[in-house]
DNA sequence: GATGAATGAGTGTTCATTCAT
DNA sequence: AATGAATGAACACTCATTCAT
């Protein structure tokens, strides 16, 4: 894991954006150069590639994602409280990583670049055990139910998240969000309440 | 609504899957055109340019959608029959279409493209208005609640279908599902019920 | 084998005298572009790469070696007038194709690039063969000696020629050679008796 | 003549080496800093430039040249023998310095580079007039042809040399050599000795 | 109507060199 | 005295598109 120096990191957060809005295709070194206003060389010398680049970024947040929901568990809360705030946590996160997560999503589809994303699936594992737990407990509870599909618990609130951001201006529309704080607004306190309730409603007996 | 002859079908179906699988920018008409055995220059002669090609096939496979789902609503079922039905072909017609949407995924989110697709979010609009008078029917039976999020539900559907999608590797490792046969037969089955369950939940008293 | 069109040959023949003065690395395809009066593009559309040009290069030249020296053995002449009929003529044909001669020469040191030439191998070995059936023509005659050395011949001839082509400047000025054409007389007369002498000094009993 | 400190002459030495294998252009300064270990700067730092380093080398070497085969002339050994020493010592001294002879051979084509080497230039018109001491020594003796072309004496003898060298592994296969070792041997031996002879057989009566 | 040839703009990358330290 | 960081120019190559036929 190196460490990245200043101009690195604004190349990274620079780049993040512009990859998630455009894609890695859609993206030229040029456009990035200009964005970081750095020399259209620098990529090359920093990362030595456009795809290092790439990789480095993903790197460089997913071990952000590491220090995760762990502490969750741990707090004297019921097993409702956690998942309400597993779920909030959850989006919070997603939401401030929209970039990263974006550019993840385009380029697990497409498979031929940076061909698997190992730490990844790690963390993806990771939270869903720690899920797990948090369910089991419930059930010991005698409050949640005892066969649940955890599995589409991420799946539901990850996936709505994102159908919901990606058609940003049609919902936006839709649910009178006027402007991008409105939207952020309703993203982590009413969508994620209505999330939770959902992922309740599919949990308790 | 101009007509295709059999070749520019040919092209479309194609490009369809390339823009698909590697992205507008990850798709070289050369490639297109080896796939599709035609020469270079028929794009830009049929279609003008490869942009003029996306919104081609844009077109082509939203006029698709039109005939859709709105027959439900005149059966002798029940209202949660209906949603059922409702879901069940939902996300049949969203697997059927799957390149299409991945397509207009990518490109919605790289809003310098094609600027908007009014066509398409009309069509939401009116899968929306279905769905809501499904519900409202429901709601005067007094078997839905009356406050209900109708706006989530297609949201949660096409959300986590695509979710599942996108990282259809990672789950199909997760859910044992070794091949692209038990693949889909999962989407068309368990999922299919877990989803109508999960929005059966949301709505019923 | 394939057919080259007239632009093709004519990026050839130009690209043949760029790389023999200033080596391939030194031969930039825009310089060629310039030189052959056609766009940057046009290399890599005819020919793939750069590198792919040098080999259809060779490939176009060394195959015109092809129809070599072979007759001189079929001739009602001495053995003796063989041999000099052998060095002219093979002095005359390394002074034809001296450009491809040079890019070999380049390229063979660079055993990097294009990692061996055979087709240009077997050339050599053919006309070694044939040397060798003209000099024991010669034993049986009992003209030649019978241990002759018959692979530093073409080492000779074709060494010594580069030796003085390559430092032309310097020859020119010690032999008073004022103009290319004089080079080229003293060449193909006095350097070839030269040669044929020294060669039937080494041959002859 | 400036002198070197010992990392220029490092340098130089490095360099030597990589242009020989690789040619000028084929060379980077980052390659020449890497096998230097050296920074990428000291080249430029050193000695100013990338040109102004070949320059340097071969300044360095030809100097080297100068102590040269003087003293052949003052031993008391026949003229013959002297030939035999002035071919032997040639060659050895050539395959000594073949690298920068192989970069005297790629920037004396490319005369764009470098324009000329006038202290080569002379050192070769020295051997020449030493040469022709020796000769004429042996005329006097009556052991020597009177009209004697002297200039096609070295010509011959790195003319063959390098045409050997330049096409080792064909030579090495052909006159079975199976290692460097054998190659070097059959240098410094058996062709050296053909080489005296060829000489020899030009000069004798 | 259809296409092979051709093009200029753009791509990612490497280059020798410079400069502040 | 020596160097790591940085740069603009050049590199080979690919792109979508055009055009004469």
């Amino acid at each position: 894991m190196t460490e990245y120096n200043p101009k690195q990191i604004e190349i990274i957060t620079v780049t993040e954006k512009l990859f998630a809005e455009k894609g890695f295709d859609g993206t030229s070194i040029r456009e990035i150069a200009k964005a970081a206003d750095i020399n259209v060389a620098m990529v090359s010398y920093y990362f030595g590639s456009k795809e290092k680049l790439l990789e480095a970024i993903i790197l460089y947040r997913v071990s952000a994602f590491r220090i995760m929901l762990e502490n969750i568990q741990a707090e004297a809360i019921s097993s409702k409280e956690k998942i309400e705030k597993f779920v909030a946590l959850y989006i919070k996160r997603i939401y401030q990583n929209r970039d990263i997560y974006q550019i993840l999503h385009y380029e697990i589809i497409n498979q031929n670049r940076t061909s698997n994303f190992p730490a990844f699936s790690e963390i993806k594992k990771n939270n869903l055990k720690l899920l797990e737990e948090i369910i089991k407990e419930g059930q010991t509870e005698k409050i949640f139910k005892e066969n649940c599909n955890t599995v589409l618990i991420p799946v539901i609130v990850i996936g709505s998240f994102f159908q919901i951001y990606n058609n940003k201006k049609f919902y936006q529309e839709l649910l009178s969000l006027d402007d991008d704080l409105s939207f952020e607004n309703y993203i982590l306190n009413d969508f994620t309440n209505n999330m939770s309730n959902i992922i309740l409603g599919m949990l308790i007996q």
